[in-house]
DNA sequence: CCTACACTATTCATAATATGAATAAATATT
DNA sequence: AATATTTATTCATATTATGAATAGTGTAGG
């Protein structure tokens, strides 16, 4: 008896498992494509659309700032920034206090931008949490916070 | 009280979504960098990693065949396959049915890495799981699969 | 003061990821 | 047999990204 209920407790397991796997693939894909549209739909590339909106919450980035925030290189940053200042969506003033660093902040027309991209990613968040009653959104929030906890303890042992 | 309420319950909501957002950036995070570690511990380019994954379910497949379950261009996936040839990890032979198209299946070589590469992503999902006891695991599986749903949703509504 | 060191941003060479038009060869259709 | 379709490849181009080398600029200690 014992034997045969953890043979079949490790087949669950095994077929949870690849469930988790395609679960997880299915959502990062979902996420990809949610990637794609957004550039398109605001005619961005889309890693400068992710360095436009480290500006929500922050008036003046420097580049090393940015590197940081989006953790690329420095030398990735200051190509993403001569395509938004081409695109007038950024502007580069010199510090001030300090002739080596650049302080880059929005436009008018950034702001603009920065505000429609974010509204957009709130109405689709929206969307997604409206299809549950309050009572099935906590869990699936609870879910999702252990989901993620879990992930980030099994990346950290993995170096 | 009922606009007390109401705006207390919109300031949750608000604050939901905001969280949904986090998590869910913070789980493709850590799936891109799943990517990266499999890609420097696998010495492969993850693009050639993904193609070499696809032959564990599919003994020969096509260049068309790749390209669709990879969904990207034919001519990516001619690159890619090179690539794979180059490493000594697949080989392509001539269809005797049509001189058309090319049968692209694992080498001895092949197999193992892709063997390797399988167990190592059964190995990491298995670990994010037994961090749960099975009750808890249930309730996970079934809120990611409810999310999922609720995003692809989403996502279908958008164009 | 001024020299040595550190910091900031840029340029350049390189690579991975990907698309799409044009093409060549083989097969299917009429 | 002529035409259309299918398959894979090549080529030009774009996006995403790194890292070494470089040119100014600032700072701390002698």
């Amino acid at each position: 008896m014992n034997s045969v209920g953890s043979s079949s407790n490790g087949e669950f397991l095994k077929y949870q498992i690849t469930k988790l796997q395609d679960l997880i693939n299915q959502m990062v894909g979902c996420c990809e494509d949610k990637r794609l549209y957004q550039s398109r739909r605001f005619d961005l590339p889309y890693a400068e659309l992710r360095c436009l909106m480290l500006f929500r919450t922050e008036r003046y980035l420097t580049v090393k700032g940015i590197a940081q925030r989006l953790d690329v290189a420095k030398s990735r940053v200051t190509k993403l920034i001569s395509g938004l200042v081409r695109k007038g969506l950024v502007e580069s003033i010199e510090d001030p206090k300090d002739a080596r660093v650049k302080l880059i902040s929005l436009t008018r027309k950034g702001k603009e931008k920065c505000k429609e991209i974010e509204v957009f990613q709130l109405e689709i968040h929206e969307k997604i949490l409206s299809q549950f009653d309050p009572e099935e959104r906590g869990h699936i929030m609870r879910a999702l916070e252990n989901l993620t906890m879990a992930m980030e303890t099994v990346k950290a042992n993995l170096t």
